[in-house]
DNA sequence: ATTGCAAATGCGAATCAATCTCATTTAAGA
DNA sequence: TCTTAAATGAGATTGATTCGCATTTGCAAT
């Protein structure tokens, strides 16, 4: 339950947190940036300042309730971080982010970073891809 | 020959283009950001605009003489495309960025792509790693 | 319920990387 | 050497994100 969330990260339960929280449980692609979740919240109706949506996001990444990802573009989106984990494809034409998981590629990270005397933490791959012909 | 290599790319070579390539090619970390490569050139009074570059690299990008990386939130970094592919490694506690090949999983994501019914065109791995205990 | 106060918010200003404008310079072919 | 399109420098501009600060609000202790 979302109010539990907050309160378990030392988060205050507000409206803002509320909102962003139930734009992003919503979102249809599961990817949205600070601007798109700020403009579902004014559609809706909710005033809120862009600049506590960025707010906002940064801490739930910190919490752990949203995940950050940077595409190329040079700006971020946040998922909900109770998806499971996935990675992206990016269609270089239309824009279009699909998501797919592939437990071998998985495996063999681990693997890579571990011959090199680490474990991994985290990662982030993103293919960009083009319609084959 | 760096010349050449202009030549090549269509593009006329110039002072600006020859000292970018050199300071690349002279980079100890392989990856610099347009700001680090500025800073080299003025550092080396040699008189060059930051958007100059700024379009040199992404020139040279497109000519395929460097590449783009676009992880450590946020801004840029690019290197010298040489001719071994290779993914990145980063270091969460040092910062270090580690360099890396693996076949299996290149294979994996070119078969990936296809199972979508695209082609890759590119892609961007990092895995964020730390010191096994 | 009421109160006190630190945490959270809104909004405009500030920042930072990257791009654009445009007047001036320059490479390179004729 | 001349000509011209391409390239450059410097500053203005954009777009995403963060900051500063006065105001509001959640919530723990009255």
């Amino acid at each position: 339950m979302t109010e539990a969330e907050l309160k378990d990260a030392g988060l205050k339960v507000t409206l803002p947190r509320l909102k962003v929280l139930q734009v992003l449980d919503n979102a249809d692609p599961h990817h949205l940036s600070a601007e798109d979740v700020y403009r579902e919240l004014v559609n809706a109706d909710v005033t809120v300042g862009l600049a506590t949506v960025y707010r906002v996001l940064t801490q739930f990444e910190q919490a752990g309730i949203v995940t950050r990802h940077n595409f190329d573009d040079g700006h971020s989106v946040f998922e909900l971080a109770t998806e499971e984990h996935h990675d992206h494809m990016v269609d270089l034409d239309s824009g279009k982010v699909i998501e797919f998981v592939n437990e071998a590629i998985e495996q063999l990270q681990h693997e890579i970073a571990e011959q090199h005397g680490y474990e991994l933490v985290n990662h982030e791959l993103v293919l960009f891809v083009r319609k084959a012909k």
